[in-house]
RNA sequence: GGGGCCGUAGCUCAGUUGGGAGAGCGCUAGCUUUGCAAGCUAGAUGUCGAGGGUUCGAGUCCCUUCGGCUCCA
């Protein structure tokens, strides 16, 4: 039987149960903060289980796609292990107990129309104490008892250890069907769990059983497979041999079972199927979170092929491959082959540029330790070449082994835990704990959100609660005012829009009889909308009547950036392409922060089309409007659809004119054209593969364009020209500073004339904003700061330019320069060529070069020159020629008391010094006391 | 979210208690030579990522910032 058929019989069986087929939840939810990726079948039914949720149905089954890595290192080298893997599952919320689950999993198994496995080869398993599971299998399956082993809460309880271990919350016992195959080991099939205790606490007597109990059951199709087909592995099934057929000749070998090589092949088999799905799902490879195990997951497979001679990408090659046998279940995957192979391949090269560098790294580790004489590789050194570098152990250590050299893994993997430590450990949540606000939602489930229709409304408080968690709790009436934490309240209906979809929560007051309360931020949770704040006056009841009141006016300005969010996603995919999806999004009052998909920066052009785009739809004055339809209609109609966004049924749909349409919770407009004004702020990468664009609107968006504005004149009139011309004429600028610069150290004798930068200002057609805007930019950029700051840096250009011109003039005005002629003013000190002089606007690398230009053309020489800049400062460098330094005299001797002389000090090598002083008045006193210093040496030596 | 590393010539990089910006490859010219990444000689090339600070003096020390690489969670 083909696992795809395996697969959709599982699923028709627990149909004609009564179940709801529930397509598989996405790989990577980010509706769901506690997990990377979807560890389990039971992960989309969270909520179910714990009745967070209004259920519409009370059973259900699923195939889902699954990714952990846990048990990472053993993909590959056993028969059974994977990162990425389907779970087949049925699930019962307070519905069908043990009986039922246990009844048609053994029917589903063995019965002749379903799988049809001979009932010999299978035993079972349950919890120590469970009878009432033990006595089903007995009498209601007819199992021997010697078939029902019974284990402890290791084995046979989820979580694994809870009673006894914990996590409090939600737990139970399991039961767990084996196989026995003709060959080999007894291999565990499937996992029923059966949740029917709440844990408080430790032991004894803290497992309380819970009013309504569940069932989670588990099976990996690949594993399932394997059975029904009678083969060795898991990768030897019908849809995930192909794979590891085309990565043997993708690599160019023969694929063998028991190998090194094999078990690579395996491992990248594994592998490239979970990066195929994730990249699909628009997780690229990066640093951070779910983005960094992908990469991971590559960079491994990469590796191995790597170790079997591959120099090139490869990985890419099978992406189609996995596409083709997982396309019944999963036909979206044919659709984007080539963007995901294009996002590997590039990984790919990443890497094996990664790796090249490595090699250098680990050479010098290899010739150290030739002149040292060692022969183990040292672990830490391991470890923080692969942390800083990305320098992959097991390469190390085959080079090493090429060397005949041991590696020190026991060092390797100490070291890298206490990098780990140092890296920080976050906690997890547990799972099902219950605090106050899970009381509230068994009562309440839902607040009904009034705020799309209005910011005002009557409603009555349903709880307050006070303190943090895990101290916090529900009260009666709430009288203290000024209290440090914010104190949560819940009501039965409300006009604030709780924080979600990355719109911020409202702020406003709660006014009732006699008190009000101030909420500072919106949140939700569940169904249930948190208002969070302050008493401010009077005393507050549960079950008071209150007037919700939003605080309109920042609503206003989070609508306008929230219809403006939907316009400018419109408008990347417009100009930039359908890939330029939603990675993230923050709107908050006339603010807005977007993360997108998009693998270069994008240009300046660009960005003016997109902001033009938006300006467009804003003023075609297009209508907004929003309905709640069945999911199924609004993905008919093309609405926008994100990967990890968990959409309810019906869901709500926001359109806009004939442009956009997105699903959405969030609050809008009625029309475009209130968004008034729209100015993007920044653009930035955010990590490899996403960029970030901030953007303004309403009212910050015209400040933000005054601003602009206002700069652009400041500095248009600054550099004399045009404003379509500051770009240009700050490019002169800049190159002015470094070509007088280059003079100056250089002494070019000709002075340049201070060329006018575009003095004529001219008239003709002002430029438009946008035209204004993308110059300010770019000069931005030219001068590195940020456009606003340009005026500023301009005018401290300018001012260096006129320094530099009056050194120049300086210069100048002392007559030409050069060794030559400080040789006309040389005086004779017992055989040495003694010059000591002033050599106005000449800085310390021009000096150094007149010596050696000196030393040149003497025998014996002692040179000392000084400068004097900026009315406060003083310049010295002195130089003494080679038979002076065998007469052991030193320039910075010679220097030292001369620099003193103008407050300052110096030194340097013997044959040239430098020193510098800051009272310029002195300098020719210092001049003197240089003459009589250097006769001194010689005379001494 | 946290840790580490790197930005110096077109490229790959060196630059040692702070005191004249370098090497190899490439480039240009000449010579030599019939060749396969040839040899010799001469030469050009730098906002030492950006900004600020400390200092008489910063590629080097401190702070800020931008860009890139990398690991951990």
């Amino acid at each position: 039987m083909k696992t795809d058929e395996l697969r959709e019989r599982y699923l028709a069986f627990f149909e004609t149960k009564g179940h709801k087929r529930v397509p598989s939840d996405v790989l990577v939810p980010t509706w769901d903060p506690s997990v990377l990726f979807t560890p389990a079948g039971m992960n989309q039914f969270k909520d179910h289980f714990l009745g967070k949720v209004k259920l519409e149905f009370t059973r259900a089954t699923s195939c889902q796609k699954c990714l952990r890595t846990g048990d990472i290192d053993n993909v590959g080298r056993t028969a059974y292990h994977h990162t990425f893997f389907e779970m087949l599952g049925n699930f019962s919320f307070g519905d069908y107990f043990k009986r039922d689950a246990i009844n048609w999993a053994w029917e589903f198994l063995t019965d002749k129309k379903w799988l049809g496995i001979e009932p010999s080869r299978l035993t079972v398993t349950v919890y120590t104490d469970d009878d009432e599971a033990a006595g089903i299998w007995a009498k209601d399956v007819g199992l021997s008892v010697d078939r029902i082993e019974r284990c402890g809460e290791d084995e046979n309880f989820w979580p694994a250890n809870a009673p006894s271990q914990g996590p409090d919350g939600v737990c139970g016992p399991c039961s767990e069907i084996y196989f026995h195959p003709d060959q080999g080991n007894p291999v565990e099939i499937w996992n029923l769990v059966f949740t029917q205790f709440n844990r408080v606490g430790e032991p004894p007597d803290n497992l309380r059983l819970l009013p309504s109990k569940n069932i989670d059951t588990g099976m990996s199709l690949e594993r399932i497979a394997t059975t029904v087909q009678g083969v060795p592995t898991n990768y030897h099934i019908d849809n995930l041999m192909p794979i590891v057929l085309a990565a043997a000749e993708v690599c160019g070998i023969k694929y063998e079972y028991e190998s090194d090589n094999g078990r690579r092949l395996r491992r990248i088999t594994d592998h490239v199927r979970a990066c195929t799905f994730a990249v699909h799902e628009n997780v690229y490879p990066g640093a951070n979170k779910e983005k960094y195990v992908v990469k991971r997951l590559l960079r491994r497979a990469v590796l191995d092929g790597h170790q079997m001679g591959m120099r090139q990408p490869f990985l890419n090659k099978l992406v189609s491959v996995v596409a083709d046998v997982m396309k019944r279940p999963y036909p979206e995957l044919l659709e984007t082959v080539k963007r995901v192979s294009g996002v590997i391949e590039k990984e790919e090269a990443n890497f094996f540029g990664t790796i090249d560098a490595g090699l250098n790294h680990i050479d010098r580790v290899f010739d150290q330790m030739l002149r040292e004489n060692r022969v183990t590789v040292d672990g830490a050194v391991a470890a923080e070449l692969y942390q800083t570098y990305g320098v992959p152990p097991e390469l190390f250590e085959s080079l090493a082994a090429e060397h005949n050299l041991a590696f020190d893994w026991q060092g390797y993997e100490q070291a890298m835990e206490e990098h780990g430590e140092a890296s920080g450990k976050v906690q997890h949540a547990v799972m099902g704990t219950r605090g106050p606000i899970d009381s509230l939602k068994q009562a309440l489930h839902t607040t009904e959100f009034l705020g799309y229709e209005t910011t005002e409304a009557e409603a009555t408080i349903k709880g307050i609660i006070a303190g943090t968690a895990p101290n916090d709790h529900l009260c009666d009436k709430m009288k203290e005012i000024g209290h440090k934490n914010p104190v949560r309240v819940v009501l039965d209906r409300t006009p604030f829009y709780g924080e979600s979809g990355g719109q911020v929560g409202d702020t406003g007051k709660l006014v009732g009889d006699g008190f009000e309360f101030a909420v500072t931020d919106t949140q939700k949770d569940g169904g249930l909308v948190i208002h969070a704040g302050h008493l401010v006056r009077g005393v507050m009841r549960e079950g008071a009547k209150v007037k919700a009141v939003v605080d309109s006016q920042r609503r206003a300005g989070i609508r306008r950036a929230h219809s403006a969010t939907h316009i400018l996603h419109y408008a990347l995919q417009k100009n930039l392409g359908s890939h330029a999806q939603q990675q993230g999004s923050k709107v908050d009052e006339d603010w807005l922060r977007f993360d997108f998909t998009n693998l270069s920066p994008v240009s300046g052009e660009q960005l003016a089309a997109i902001s033009a785009d938006v300006a467009q739809q804003v003023a075609a004055s297009s209508p907004v409007k929003w309905e709640i339809l069945p999911l199924a209609d609004a993905r008919k109609q093309g609405a926008m659809m994100l990967f990890g966004e968990k959409y309810p049924d019906p869901v709500r749909m926001i359109s806009m004119g004939a442009f956009s349409k997105e699903l959405c919770g969030g609050t809008h407009l009625t029309n475009t054209r209130e968004v008034e004004q729209f100015e993007v702020l920044s653009e930035e990468g955010v990590s490899a593969g996403t960029r970030r664009i901030i953007a303004l609107t309403g009212a910050k968006a015209a400040q933000h364009r005054r601003d602009i504005e206002a700069a652009i004149e400041k500095v248009a009139k600054l550099l004399g020209v045009a404003a379509s011309e500051v770009t240009d004429a700050a490019g002169v600028l800049a190159g002015k500073v470094r070509e007088l610069r280059k003079q100056i150290a250089g002494g070019g004798a000709a002075l340049a004339k201070p060329q006018a930068v575009g003095q004529k200002v001219k008239s003709g057609t002002k430029p438009t904003y946008d035209e204004m805007k993308q110059a300010l930019l770019e000069t931005g950029r030219l001068l590195s700061v940020a456009p606003l700051d340009v005026p500023r840096r301009l005018a401290a250009i300018q001012a260096d330019v006129a320094a530099l011109e009056k050194q120049l003039a300086e210069r100048s005005a002392a007559g030409p320069l050069s060794g030559e002629r400080l040789l006309e003013s040389a005086e004779e000190v017992g055989g040495v060529t003694v010059i000591v002089s002033e050599v106005p606007g000449v800085e310390a690398n021009l000096m150094r070069q007149l010596i050696d230009q000196v030393r040149g053309r003497t025998s014996s020489s002692a040179v000392l020159l000084a400068s004097r800049q900026d009315d406060d400062k003083v310049t010295l460098v002195a130089g003494i020629s080679k038979d002076l330094q065998a007469r052991k005299l030193s320039a910075g001797d010679w220097i030292r008391p001369v620099a003193a002389a103008v407050g300052g000090g110096g030194g340097g090598r013997p044959d040239m010094a430098q020193a510098g002083g800051k009272v310029p008045a002195k300098l020719p006193e210092a001049l003197q006391i240089a003459r009589e210093t250097i006769q001194k040496m010689i005379s001494k030596a």
